[in-house]
DNA sequence: ATGCGTTATGTTCAGTCGTGCATTACGACA
DNA sequence: TGTCGTAATGCACGACTGAACATAACGCAT
């Protein structure tokens, strides 16, 4: 037998507006540290650069100390760097995501779905 | 303090289509046991009888037997059933979901994201 | 002063999802 | 045979989401 049902499910961290942290987010705040800007970090991830700026804004806004430092115009038109905070915020939401991870893992293989056909 | 961030998620299961049992799925699936009717059941949880209609029809077709009998006319119209197949859904599901609760309840209080200021 | 690439923002458009409404099929019962 | 309430199903509409465009502001370089 080869997995007919799978367990499957999302974490987030919900902040004062609704969703602060998720898979997505987290993601996009990685790749802003990697690429130094949101326009590259969303082209990087075939994301709109208008969704992007407001996912790192709504996190912005949720987080006591900014994610993400942004600066506008300068040298290379400006960028964004990914603070402090968030390496913290990053570090704790993959925390939280591999321990979920294992708990899906396990909890997958005692689902008790599979196979239950009468015979006859 | 009074939780700032809380931590958050959402479990399913997947079948052949997609989602195949979910938490709005199985109270749906409760329901139709507890009134006898898709239609009842729909409307005692304010969901369109269209909708509910395609949950159970969802499920019917990724279950190998049917999570829901239905029958069209006779006494009082017709009806819907908790199939037996059904009610060992409902309660799979259920257990995966209270594990999934006790986790999430106890990874919220090692979230490690609240009180972080600089002082000053 | 001009150019450049990024942040910042508004507007429009397409896809998705669920609601609401309309209609038909069905089968026991009066 | 007509009534009744439910299953079954199609279609149009509104809400929501993110994509795609279109500008404007910004500040260092040249």
């Amino acid at each position: 037998m080869e997995a007919e049902y799978r367990l499957r499910g999302r974490l987030w961290i919900e902040g004062p507006e609704g969703t602060f942290l998720g898979y997505g987010r987290v993601v996009l705040l990685e790749r802003i540290r990697a690429h130094g800007s949101i326009s590259a970090a969303a082209r990087s991830m075939e994301m709109s650069y208008r969704h992007a700026w407001k996912l790192v804004d709504s996190m912005n806004r949720q987080s006591r100390s900014p994610v993400v430092h942004r600066s506008t115009g300068g040298k290379g038109g400006g960028g964004a760097v990914l603070t402090e905070a968030g390496e913290r915020a990053v570090a704790c939401f993959w925390a939280a995501h591999d321990d979920f991870k294992a708990f899906i893992d396990a909890r997958s293989r005692t689902l008790g779905l599979e196979d239950r056909e009468a015979p006859r």
